[in-house]
DNA sequence: ACGAGTTAGTAACACGTGTTAGTAGAAAAG
DNA sequence: CTTTTCTACTAACACGTGTTACTAACTCGT
C-alpha cells in the first residue's frame, strides 16, 4: 500500500491498465513512431482518467532538463515594486504568453547589493530554464558572467555595450519624439525629468532624446532643468518641487515617466499652477492612469504587453535552441498619444 | 567525463573531496546529530566552493516532497490584471516575506471558465507546496472541492459560507466607516460604486457596509443610486456616466476602489462638477495614485503589503503543518484616510 | 518450412538528491 | 584478550519520470 494515499504514479495507472509502466508513459506522452494498439491506449488513458493522474513536474524536470518555467526578474527596491505601475501589465503580458506554451513564470527579485550572485541562483539550481531581466541595471562584470553563463536570458530594456539579447523601445527617439511635440507648441524653456537614476540606461537615453530635440530646434539646454528621479511619484514631486524652488523658468515639462509625472503634476497644482494653461507636461508610458488623468496626460505609448510578450517568445526561442544566442535585439515602436496636458506657448 | 561540462553535481563535489556522495550531503545541509570530522567538513565545503556547486533544485523537490515554491493565482481576466493599481503591492509584500523563508513565487492566472480544473493543475503536479487565491470567485463546487484537496491554500479575500483559510480586512465595517464619513459631512444623497461584479465577494460586502451606514444614520438607500463596477478605471467611467445621465441627485459618490474611482472622477470632470465642491468623492484601497490625485483622495487604507505578508505567513504555517486547516481567518485593519475630495455639504 | 521483417510491448538505466541501515576501525570496558 | 561502545564514514535505496535497447510473438514472401 502506497504511503501518501492520494498521491497517484505511472506506476498506479500501469497497474490499473494491466501494462508497464512504460507503456503509460509512451501512450499519454503520444511519443510518435512507436506501435501501440489502439486498445492499449484505450486502457491506459481510461485508467489515468479513472484515477485522476497527474504526471510529478519535479520528476519531468528532473529527466528532461527542462523546468517549464521561466523567471521573471526584478531589479529594484522594494518600494519601487510596490509603486510601478507598469507591472501589471508586464505581468499580463508574460501571462498570456506563457499560458499559450504551457509556460510557468516564477518572479524573483534582485536587491542591488547581492546583484551578481543572486541573478544566478535560480538558474544555477535549474528551478527556471531562462530568464527575463526587467530594467535592468548591470556593472560591466555582471553583464560578462551574465554573457558567458549558460542560462538563457533576456531583458526587457538594452544596456549599453552588451551583446545579450533584449527587446526594447527606442527611447532616444521616443523621448525626442515627444520633446520635439513640445518645442513644436512654441515652447522653449523645457524642463527635463528622468523617471530614473542614470545608471537605468533608459534613463540617460531619454534625456538624451529630450537633448536632441532641443538642440535640433537650436534651443540650448538648461542644464538647471534637468533632474533625475526615481521611479516613484514621489521622487517626482520632490524634482519638481526643487525645479520650482529654483526659480528657473520653463513653460513645459518633460517628464519621461507617467508614474514619476504623477507627483510633478502634484507639485505643479500645489504652486498653483494650471496645466496646460500655465506649464504644458508630458508623460512617457502610458499607464493606465494616464488616459483618467486630469487633464488627460499626453504621453508616449510604450506597448508594454508587446514587450512582455515579445521578451517571452524571444526566450523560448533560445531555450530551444532555435534563436542565436547573441544579436537578438527587438525594437517596438512607441507612439505619441496626444491628450490635453500640452498646449500651445502663448 | 561528464556529458556537460559546466553541469557540476554532488558527486563531483565528492571526488574532489575525496569522500562519498552521502557524506557531501550531510555536511553540506548541516544534518545534526551525526559526527564527521572537522578536516572532512572543510575538505567538503572548501571543494563545493571550488566547483561553485549548487544543488538541483528538481531533485531535491522530488525526493524532499517540498517545492519550496508557493503560487499566486490571479483569478481575473487578461485584462483586468493590466490595470490591477493593487498588484505591484501584493507582489512586492509576498515577495519579501518569502524570501525571508527562502522560498519562490510562482506565478498564475486562472480564466474563469476553466475554474475548477485549472486551480489544482499546478498542486497535483507538485509544482508548488501551496497556493494564495487573489480576489477569489468560487461558486460551492469549486469550494468544496478546494476543502477537501490536499493542497494547502490561502485566499486574500474571504468567500461566504467556507470554512478556508484567508486573510481580509472588514469590507462591511470598513465601507461603512467610509459611508459614515460622508453622512458625518451631511450627505444624504450619496453615490454608490462598487469595486466588481456580485461575484466577487468584496462588492456586495462593501455596498452591505455603505447600506449599514445610510440606515444607521435614517437615511433610505436610493437603489438608483447603487452601481456594480468591474475594477477597471473604464468601469468606474462608465458607471459614473450612467449614474449622471440617470437624473438621480447626489452630492458624494463612495466609489468601493481607487482604481475604479479614477475613472468616475474622469465623468465627473467631463460633465462639468468640482470635486469636492460640488460633488464629494470617496474611495477605497489608497493605491499610490491617490494622495497624488486632483484633488488628493480621501479613502480607505487597505494594507495591501501586510495583507499579502500575513497570507504568505500563514500558508509556511499551513505547509509545515503547524497550523490548523480550518478557521484560520485572519482580518486586519482598514483606515480612514482623509485628504480633499470629500467635504461637508453646503 | 523458414529466415526476415514487423508489431506490441517491456526491463533496465538515468536524472541528482536525501536518508536509513550498516560497517570498518579505534577506544573503552570487563 | 574479548566484548562493547563510539567515531566517522559509506553502500544502497527511494523519489517519479523519460527513453533506449531488447524480446517475444506474429506476419509474410519464397
Amino acid at each position: 500500500m502506497p504511503l501518501h494515499r492520494n498521491r497517484v504514479t505511472s506506476r498506479d495507472v500501469a497497474k490499473l491498465a494491466g501494462v508497464s509502466r512504460t507503456t503509460v508513459s509512451l501512450v499519454l506522452n503520444n511519443v510518435q513512431g512507436i506501435q501501440i494498439s489502439p486498445e492499449t491506449r484505450q486502457k491506459v488513458i481510461q485508467a489515468a482518467n479513472e484515477l485522476g493522474y497527474v504526471p510529478d513536474a519535479m520528476a519531468q524536470a528532473l529527466v528532461s532538463r527542462r523546468t517549464k518555467a521561466i523567471g521573471l526578474v526584478l531589479t529594484r527596491t522594494h518600494h519601487h515594486i510596490a509603486t510601478d505601475a507598469f507591472l501589471p501589465k508586464i505581468i499580463s503580458g508574460l501571462l498570456t504568453t506563457a499560458r499559450e506554451h504551457n509556460i510557468r513564470i516564477l518572479i524573483d527579485w534582485v536587491e542591488t547589493q547581492h546583484q551578481e550572485s543572486a541573478y544566478f541562483e535560480l538558474a544555477r539550481a535549474k528551478r527556471i530554464d531562462g530568464m527575463i531581466l526587467s530594467t535592468p541595471r548591470l556593472d560591466d562584470a555582471a553583464i560578462k558572467a551574465l554573457e558567458s553563463a549558460e542560462v538563457p536570458t533576456v531583458m526587457m530594456g538594452s544596456i549599453a555595450g552588451s551583446m545579450l539579447p533584449f527587446v526594447d523601445v527606442d527611447n532616444v527617439q521616443a523621448a525626442e519624439k515627444a520633446a520635439a511635440y513640445l518645442v513644436g507648441l512654441g515652447h522653449r524653456e523645457i524642463a527635463c525629468i528622468s523617471n530614473a537614476p542614470p545608471e537605468y540606461t533608459a534613463a540617460p537615453e531619454r534625456v538624451q532624446g529630450f537633448r536632441n530635440a532641443l538642440t535640433k530646434a537650436g534651443i540650448a539646454v538648461n542644464e538647471r532643468l534637468v533632474c533625475y528621479a526615481d521611479f516613484t511619484p514621489e521622487s517626482g514631486y520632490n524634482c519638481m518641487k526643487a525645479l520650482l524652488k529654483s526659480g528657473e523658468r520653463f513653460t513645459a515639462a518633460f517628464v519621461a515617466s507617467d508614474n514619476v509625472a504623477i507627483g510633478a503634476k502634484a507639485a505643479l497644482r500645489e504652486a498653483g499652477l494650471r496645466i496646460p494653461d500655465d506649464v504644458s507636461l508630458m508623460g512617457f508610458d502610458d499607464i493606465p492612469w494616464a488616459m483618467y488623468s486630469d487633464p488627460p496626460l499626453t504621453t508616449i505609448r510604450l506597448p508594454a504587453e508587446a514587450l512582455a510578450q515579445q521578451a517571452c517568445n524571444l526566450l523560448l526561442g533560445l531555450i530551444q535552441g532555435k534563436e542565436h544566442w547573441e544579436n537578438n535585439h527587438i525594437i517596438l515602436e512607441t507612439e505619441l498619444i496626444v491628450r490635453k496636458s500640452c498646449k500651445a506657448r502663448q
